[in-house]
DNA sequence: TCAATAACTGCAACGGTACAACTTTTCACT
DNA sequence: AGTGAAAAGTTGTACCGTTGCAGTTATTGA
């Protein structure tokens, strides 16, 4: 019965019990979220379907935000990969423009029956937009790091960190009048041409 | 014992009641504060102290952190201010660092006992140097409803949102190795090419 | 087998909100 | 001027998400 391909790391039985407990809390949650809405739940509700203490809940998940968003760090590695391993000849602002456009697009696809009942749920109740909006920009340091290390500046470069910080927030610049597509291509036409300024770039 | 030089608007019974209670709110608040420490002091404990119940209290102040911030409306004008009535030649964002950078070196000059002790309860607590900051970024809409109407852009225009939140965001983009100044400097070196080249400007 | 460690628990309290009262002030109408 | 109803300010209670603390239980490795 043991398929040691689904575990690539032997766990121990704490190890598995922590895991087993995280993993009910998270199912709990999206499942009576999706049920009866996200305000009518409350984290008390979540602990008992799942039996443990709110105490343990919150040893588990730093909210009630945090039990729908399971994922995080693999978010972070692919926005990394986007300008590390953008195509020949790009600038960064470029593959940059490139990810915010697709990492948007992609919630329209509805490829999968739960992954769009999902993105429903986060698009109609603003504390999970909200949470949301604030684990993107906390990419802002490891992308910061990032394009210091492509464009060989220093660690910690303040242009860097700026374009690091702008190229984020392009995602939530919408305003009344304009859709969010060209907000995004015009904020990001600014960056490009300060960037290209500032770094004296020669790439496309 | 009317003394009309003092109230410029004649406030009914009513309005002056509010008005006090209000008062008697937030000094109880930067006393108890400045005496004992943020974290210290209780919501209930400045209640009791001014005499009214946490519901009242909640009615005056949207959250804790707002007992100890009681302008905004006035730092919003300045704001405005600086780019409407930018000496002549100035860019946008000349205008925009300028007004940024004297706004953080304010904080330095120790005019006012009162206002030293003030700034330094806000730096020493990471609550209210968070609640600064989003005080300072919800500027944001007024700023780009103001830099479109000085370049004639239509109202809610992309780029002079975009030049609004990256103007503002500079004041937070301090990294570890670099000091603000200069991190504020790169930035808006940054925007004002990106700036001048998507405007196609040709001040100073 | 035993001590160290880590997960879990219950309880009290925090900042903050919703709700249904209750009191005071205001103001239009007679 | 007097009355009465709407409007605004205040209150207590109960609850929310969240944290700290002190104590219990289960797993670990020596």
């Amino acid at each position: 019965m043991t398929d040691a391909s689904t575990a690539p790391a032997p766990l121990g039985r704490r190890e598995r019990k922590k895991a087993a407990t995280r993993q009910a809390l998270a199912d709990a949650a999206l499942r009576l979220f999706l049920e009866h809405g996200y305000d009518q739940v409350g984290i008390r509700d979540i602990a008992d379907a799942a039996d443990v203490s709110t105490t343990t809940l919150f040893k588990h998940f730093p909210s009630k935000e945090a039990l729908v968003f399971d994922e995080d760090a693999a978010l972070e590695a692919a926005l990394v990969a986007a300008v590390r391993d953008r195509p020949e000849g790009w600038s960064i602002p470029r593959a940059l423009r490139e990810y915010v456009g697709r990492s948007r697009r992609n919630k329209g696809d509805d490829a999968d029956e739960h992954f769009t009942r999902f993105v429903e749920l986060v698009e109609n109740t603003p504390e999970l937009r909200e949470y949301e909006r604030r684990m993107w920009m906390r990419h802002e340091t490891a992308l910061a790091r990032t394009i210091a290390e492509e464009t060989g500046a220093p660690a910690g470069d303040p242009t860097c960190r700026a374009l690091a910080h702008f190229a984020l927030a392009t995602r939530y610049l919408t305003s009344e009048g304009t859709d969010a597509d060209t907000a995004i291509a015009r904020a990001f036409a600014l960056l490009e041409h300060g960037w290209n300024t500032a770094i004296g770039g020669a790439q496309d």
